[in-house]
Order: C-alpha cells, then structure tokens, then sequence
RNA sequence: GGGAGUUUAGCUCAGCUGGUUCAGAGCAUCUGCCUUACAAGCAGAGGGUCACUGGUUCGAACCCAGUAACUCCCACCA
C-alpha cells in the first residue's frame, strides 16, 4: 500500500462527516443508558463563525464525544438564537438596498421579509459548525422563534404578569436611537470620550435684591447644550453658600427663554463645574430623579431617532450631535459662554450599533428581579450549579444581590410581541389572543369593541426567550412531562463565554427554578475570551479576526480544534495565533506517520524478543497511568491540560520511545520483519491511543481507525468504547524512568562531541553485571546505537562519564576527549553539588528544623545529604583521574 | 468611586492541603543531524531574585499585610 508521506485532511473530514451523519451516530433518544447532555449557546441567526464559537464549540464537541465513548447517551441540542435587535437591523438593511423602507411596511409585510431573510441566509452558522465537526444532534435543532418556542415565551410573559412578577411602567430606559429601541443596562458600553464641558450663563429673571458686584447670573457647566431646551430647573447643592441666596429665585433658560426655578438637591457635587446642574428630566437619569422629587414638568426635546422635536423650539429635526454644534453657535452669537474646557468622560454606547445611549422616558414593562432572582442566586452559593473557574462565583454573587429590574420591552417588530392589548382610553389588559382580551376587557367591566383595541407595538428582549432555551428545546415548557424533558433536563454542562454570564446563564437558572423547580444544567464552563496578539477581542468591527473557514482549510478541522484548545485553560483570555494550529496540523502529521511506520511492516511468526516484551511491558504500565490522568484532568475541566497530556502520551511516550524501541532494524536495505505479539500490541496501542485523542481530533483518529484495521459497517471509532486504565506495576515506570535518565545522557555524550549518530559507541557501567542491568542492555543498544556493553569495577580512562541513578557511566572516546573540557564540566558539577550539600547540611544544622519538621521530611534531607556526598566524592575522583 | 481577578522562562500556561514532583510543560531560541515513519521531522542544550516590599514560619512561588502594573465587572457625577 502507497500511503501519502504526509497527512492530507481535505477529502478525509468530509467523507467522515457525512458517514457519522448517515449512520445517525449524532442522534440522541432517551433510552435506559445515563444522559449527558449540552444544549449549544444558540448563535444568531445572523452569525458567522468568528474565533470565540470555535473555541466555545470544540470545547463542547469535545466533551459530547468523550461523554460518548463512555457510554453515555450524548445529545447535543444545536439550534439558532432570532437576535431581535441584530436581526432587524440586516433586515432594514436589505430593504433597503432594495430600495424599500421600513416604515413604508405594514408589520405583517416587514414580518414577511424577515422570515424570507431567516430562511435564506439565517443559520448559516450551523452549516459552518458542521466543518468544525461538531457532533450535535441535528434532528433537534431549535429556533427561538420556532413556533411552540414563540408559545412558550408569550406563555411564560402573560404567566409573570399573572403572579405580579411584571409591570408596566413609565422608566428611564437606555434608548439606542440607531436601533430605535431600548437597550438593556447591560447592553450598554460605557466608553472614554473627549468633550466639551460648556459654561452657560443662566440670566436671573430679577435682578432687583442682588447685592452689589454680584453678577446677575448663573454658570451651569454641561457636556450636552442640546438639551438646554429641555431643562426645568437649576439645582444647587442646600448647603452651597454662593449661591444660598439664590434659591427659589428663577433663571431664564438659554435658547428657549424659559424661566425656571432655582432649587436645591443633596446630590449636587459642590466641587463639580461651578456646583450647578442643569436639571433635565427628560434627558438624565439623575435629573429625572430630581425632577420627580421636586415636582418638576418634563420636556422631552428629542425624537426616537435622536433629532429634536417640536418641543424643543429651536433647531427641530437636526440631529443630536448637529443640534449640539448649532446650540452652541447659539449661546457663542448670544454671549452666554463662559468658558469652554476640555473634558473627558463615561459615555454610554449600545452594544448592538455602538450610538451614544440617550436617556429616554419611555412606557416601558418590566420584570422585577428580586424575589424571582433569589433561587439562582443560592444554587450557585451552595454549589447546586458550578461555576468554572469558580472565580466567577463572586462576580455573580455581587450581580445577582444589586439585581436591578429587567426591561422587556424592546421596539421592534422582530421577536415574540408583547401579549398586552390596550383600550382606546389606555387601559389595558394582558391575554394570549384577541379574543382572550375581550374577554379580560369585559370582566373588568371595560366596555371595548373588538375593532377598537390594539395590540402592544412591542417585542420582548431576546433574552426573555433564549432563558427558556434549556427547557423549551425539549419541548418542556408545554409539554412538562414529556420523555425528553424528563430524561435530559436538567442538562450536564453547559459552556459559554464570560460575558453573558449575567444575560444569559444567570437568567436560565431563574428559569429553570421557576418553571422546572430544578436547575437548568450542573456545570457552567465558562471559557476566554479570544483576543489577537495585541490582546485585543477579536471583532468583525476591528477586522482582527480570522476567517475561522480558511484556518481549517489551511490547517485542517482537527488542527484548528487542537490549536485552539492549546493554549486556553478556562475562565481565561486566548491570544490566538495561527503558530497554535499549525502546531495542531504538525501533531496530525506525526500521527499519520506513526501510522505510515506500523503499516509499512512485515509480520513473521517468531517470539517477541525480550527487548519488546520490555517495552510492550512500560508501555502498556504507562498508558495505563497516562489514561488515569487524562481522566482526572477531564473531570477537573482542565480540557486544555487533558490535550497535553494526550499529546505528549502520542508524541514523546509512544512515537519518541516505544516505537524506536521496537522498530524491525534494517539490514542489507530491507527492514526486519516484527513478531506476531509484539505488531498486535502495537496496532491496540495505537488504537487506544487513537480513542484518547478522538474528542480532540475527530477525523484523522477516525480514518486512521478505519485504515488501520477492518471494520464493521458501523464499528466507527466516534462510538467506541472509551479507554480503562488497566492496574499494572508502579515498578516499571520507575525502572524505565531511570533507563531513559542514562539514554539521554549518553546521547548527550555524543551530541557535545558532534559524534555522528552512524557511529557506535562503547558503554562502560560501573557496577557489577546483575540481571536486571542485563535485560536492558538491548534496548540501551538500539536506543543510543552502542556496540557492546561492559561492566567494570574501576574508572575507565579517556572516557566520558556521567552519573544516573547513582551509578556511574563511561563512554570510552581515545582520540576525541578534549581533557579541560571534561575538567571543566566536572567541576561545575563539583561546584554545584557542593552548594547544594552546603543548603542541606546547614538545614539539617538547624535544631529547630529538625524537631520540628516531619520526620519523614527530615529523612530525606538525610538522603539527600547523603546522596550529595557521595556523587561529589565520585566526581572527585573522577577528576582525580583527568589530572594524572 | 466600589468589587473581583491576574502578575512564575521570549510567548502561553501548570505548580492541588507551605518541605523529593527538585521551580515544570508546550511553543519559540540555540547546537548537531535530510539516520529508509515523519525536516509539518530526529537528538540534545540553554533560559526564571516565581511583580515589588515587609511579616508569619525551622522552612514561602504557595499563608498574611502593603505597593505597583494590567484585566474584568458594577456605578447617576453633569
């Protein structure tokens, strides 16, 4: 068989796929086997793989497969997140470049276009996870807005409502006037900006009482002279002397000539600006407190998409940021600047299209948060759900104690629309459908005609449908004891960024108290956040994210998936770098070639000589303990130490040693056959080897599976059984740890002299020849290319020497030993062994330390002393020799 | 402004209850090798005052306090 020297993926991961997808190996139904289940943080729809799903999804991939080869029923549960505000927005965006606007549609037209939108270019995403080879369960894929998941969040909203969880409410919302919509607290970003903090006068209305010299006017220092107009108040601090006087007297507003009251607030910071505020309801949160603690009217000066409205007076219709140059051009002709000073700030920016957040009064409906927050916040607290890293449990602790109410409202059209109907005079009731709202009206003796009442304009957050993700994919908000919400719920683990752990996860646990009295999943693996090698966060906005399609076209899906989980422990950031992948892709080809090696030899009927029943022995002894490592370090959710420790079991402990151990010599050109035991053992090394590493590397595990052995139709090694560490002596290791020690350092003798690895060498070991020191000679032999061993009682002249375990070494080199070169470096090791006797022995000086320490560590301080001395009185002696 | 976290080799990280897991791993670097599995490779090597300063202890990368730098979360300072 001609097998390609190096390892070619691009046919291999497709075929592979589409074999795993035919024999349905993905599919889960409950059954009588132990579940292990994750349900996938549903992407938007409007998602394109970025490096942050790679890494979140290979994560889970790799548990789901594992969880597989174990013997579980594992169902991964994919689907697609409606996103309304990103959605919408490449919604508009597509209208109009055909030229259509959103506004010129009916609801039910713009609805249209959205579906047709989601259809075709909606969940390409999951296409793209399928080259990851991410193994979910695709019959189940769900959508947010699928129709029973639609039911289940209008369901779950007229419920709330009903136990007096929601209401409505005339609030401060953070207004995206880009979006069009309220954005949550958490979606805004607050940014450093750069502005201009104006001094305004504010003119007193009288002026009759002032004392003389004192100016007949105020100075209010403000960041945003576009809302001058709407200001209705000045506020000063109570206790502020300058402008005690003052209070209760009016000023009259720049622009707009109003007149307002002078009114005072413990708020107001004396040492800010000149200790004045301009008092703004309509346009600050804080201002908006003040106005309704002193009564104050409101004037809204500004339309939703930021432009000033007819309330505002002057400058209606010009944008925010253009009003802001124009109000100032206006005070600047009018002579009531002051003074203008440079002024750097927190400005809130939407998450979603990055405008400046407007603070805006709008009818709003809300969740309260506290009593419904209070179980999610003790499971986590008493660890009925894990966070991991368990760093994070503070952060969420700290979150969920300050919960402030959610607003659910959003202004769009795309997303699951509020179920509350109002009556032309205002009031309003919440029901599931029309005629259910008559019905309400009526019993609360509100006379309406059907024709007359209307539906809430609104949608719901996003969030206030993907929190139900865990139950409603299985269909367990409508159906509560079906089987499969049964048999999954709740699920294992579930795997997400950070970032969301509030939006999100947190708001999932509500839910699942609420609605299923248990907790939604066990574990929360909370993974980096992926940044470039400038630590930033890789973002389509930034362009520093690369296209997660053409690594795994350059570095196949396996070695992206290794790259990926190379570096990135959890709970902590990723610097990508592409070196990661390519290092994957390197380690793909190493064991493409281990299997070029097995493949490639002939098999005779002889017995295994004793050198590979050595070998076959540690290897087996070490597989095994490797095996019971990797196991612990999975159960830790120390994925990315798991993939070490499988690496390095494949690279340095199976290619760098068992198989230069038992590889057939060559001789006259042609390789050796192997016996019969030792090429089976072999072939079930490797393939165990091939399991460990198969969540990791799923296709090349599986085509070297199938290449390297006849299978069954649907003997694959994605379903085989997951490796047992079997108990084997300690002792072997040990031993093998030693040979290896001397191994390397007779390679060592001979790459400081440049000896060519063609030349055999001589090995001296002084001691006397014993059957243990006899079994190994033949793999020392094979490993260090010596021509015989010898056994001596005294020093060997002219010869190299080291020491391992104790035991003294000599590689005869006549001719090729530079004599002050070995002085040299047996001097160091003098110098360095009797430092490190000096720091044992002035321990063991110390009284203190050696009553109070355990005994067993004083012992080995004792050892240690011990063993120190005597290497120096051999490297003495050696030296001895050199000098004669 | 409040809270949390991080700081160990050039890079990314381990280092579990203070003492044989010795300060470790992978990558990168350096040296020598195209040795019929693999140059996407092989064999070796070098490299760290464990951020800083004190303290506790017989003993500190590990515990305590303070300092510095960075990161994240929360917060209404116009």
């Amino acid at each position: 068989m001609e097998i390609n020297k190096t390892y070619d993926p691009s046919l291999i991961e497709d075929k592979w796929y589409k074999y795993w997808m035919e024999h349905k190996f993905f599919k889960s139904v409950p059954d009588e086997r132990e579940p292990y289940t994750i349900v996938i943080p549903p992407p938007n729809v409007t998602g394109v793989l970025h490096m942050g799903h790679m890494l979140n999804n290979t994560l889970q991939d790799v548990l789901i497969r594992r969880a597989r080869m174990l013997g579980k029923n594992a169902c991964w549960v994919p689907g697609t997140d409606h996103a309304s505000i990103a959605t919408e927005a490449k919604v508009v965006q597509m209208l109009r470049e055909r030229g259509i606007k959103k506004s010129d549609l009916s609801r039910e037209d713009f609805m249209k276009y959205a579906w047709e939108w989601k259809e075709k270019y909606g969940g390409i995403i999951l296409e793209q996870l399928k080259k990851l080879g991410a193994s979910c369960d695709w019959d189940r894929t769900s959508f947010t807005m699928d129709k029973g998941y639609y039911n289940d969040v209008i369901n779950v909203f007229i419920d709330l409502y009903n136990k007096g969880y929601i209401y409505r409410g005339k609030r401060m919302v953070n207004w995206d006037p880009v979006a069009l919509t309220a954005v949550s607290d958490e979606e805004v970003i607050f940014k450093q900006v750069n502005s201009k903090l104006v001094y305004v006068k504010y003119m007193l209305e009288e002026t009759s009482n002032l004392k003389p010299q004192s100016p007949n006017f105020l100075v209010v220092a403000t960041v945003r002279p576009e809302t001058i107009m709407g200001d209705v108040a000045v506020a000063v601090h109570p206790e502020d002397e300058r402008y005690k006087h003052l209070v209760g007297k009016k000023v009259i507003v720049p622009l707009v000539n109003r007149a307002v009251p002078i009114i005072t607030d413990d708020g107001i910071d004396r040492e800010f600006g000149t200790g004045c505020l301009k008092v703004t309801p309509a346009h600050d949160i804080v201002d908006y407190e003040i106005g309704l603690k002193n009564n104050l009217p409101i004037i809204d000066t500004l339309n939703e998409d930021g432009t000033i409205s007819e309330s505002g007076q002057v400058f209606v219709g010009m944008d925010r940021f253009a009003a802001r140059k124009a109000a100032l051009k206006k005070l600047e002709e009018d002579g009531l600047i002051e003074k203008m000073e440079d002024y750097s700030h927190q400005v809130g920016h939407s998450e979603r299209t990055n405008a400046v957040i407007e603070p805006r009064l709008s009818m709003q409906w809300f969740l309260k948060m506290k009593d419904i927050s209070k179980p999610a916040l003790d499971a986590v607290m008493n660890g009925e759900v894990n966070l991991i890293p368990n760093k994070f449990i503070n952060t969420y602790k700290h979150w969920m104690e300050n919960v402030r109410d959610w607003c659910l409202s959003r202004q769009l059209w795309w997303g699951q629309r509020i179920p509350a109907w109002y009556s032309p005079n205002g009031e309003y009731v919440v029901a599931k459908t029309e005629d259910e709202a008559v019905e309400k009206f009526k019993s609360q003796k509100v006379e309406v005609k059907r024709e007359e009442i209307k539906q809430d304009e609104d949608v719901l957050d996003t969030w206030a449908s993907s929190w139900l993700w865990p139950i409603s994919v299985f269909d367990g908000m409508e159906n509560p004891d079906n089987e499969d919400i049964k048999y999954y719920y709740p699920t294992n683990d579930l795997i997400t960024a950070p970032e969301i752990l509030f939006f999100w996860v947190a708001r999932m646990i509500i839910a699942g108290y609420e609605y299923r009295g248990e907790k939604p999943f066990t574990n929360v693996y909370l993974t980096g956040i992926v940044r470039d090698k400038l630590g930033r966060k890789m973002s389509k906005s930034l362009g520093n994210s690369p296209d997660p399609l053409e690594l795994i076209t350059k570095y196949s899906a396996d070695g992206v998936r290794v790259g990926m989980l190379l570096c990135s422990p959890a709970g902590n950031d990723l610097p990508f770098d592409e070196g990661h992948c390519e290092q994957g892709r390197n380690f793909a080809n190493k064991i493409w070639n281990a299997f070029r090696l097995i493949k490639g030899w002939t098999i005779d009927d002889s017995e295994p000589s004793q050198k590979n029943q050595m070998a076959i022995d540690w290897f087996s002894a070490k597989l095994s303990a490797e095996i019971e490592n990797i196991n612990d370090l999975y159960s830790k959710y120390r994925i990315s130490e798991a993939l070490m420790a499988s690496y390095k079991l494949m690279w340095d402990d199976f290619c760098a040693w068992y198989l230069e151990m038992v590889k057939p010599d060559f001789v006259d050109g042609a390789a050796l056959p192997i016996d019969n035991y030792t090429y089976n053992s072999t072939i079930e090394f490797f393939e165990e080897l091939l399991k460990v590493l198969h969540p990791f590397m799923p296709f090349i595990t599986e085509e070297l599976w199938h290449l390297i052995g006849e299978r069954e139709e649907k003997e694959c090694i994605m379903v085989a059984e997951w490796p047992e560490a079997i108990t084997s002596d300690p002792g072997i290791l040990k031993r093998f740890e030693a040979l290896m020690d001397s191994i390397v350092q007779i390679r060592n003798v001979r790459n400081e002299r440049n000896i060519s690895p063609k030349d055999a060498l001589e090995l001296y070991i002084r001691i006397p020849e014993n059957p243990v020191s006899k079994s190994f000679e033949p793999l020392m032999m094979k490993m260090c290319n010596l021509s015989a061993i010898h056994y001596t009682e005294d020093k060997v002249e002219n010869a190299a020497s080291f020491i391992s375990s104790n035991i003294e070494f000599f590689v005869p080199l006549a001719g090729k030993i530079n004599v002050e070169d070995e002085k040299a470096k047996l001097m160091k090791d003098i110098d360095y062994n009797k430092g490190f006797l000096k720091s044992v022995q002035s321990k063991l000086a110390n009284e203190r330390f050696v009553s109070n320490a355990k005994p067993e560590v004083v012992d080995s301080e004792r050892k240690k002393e011990a063993d120190a001395l005597n290497k120096i009185k051999t490297l003495e002696e050696q030296l001895g020799m050199l000098e004669k």
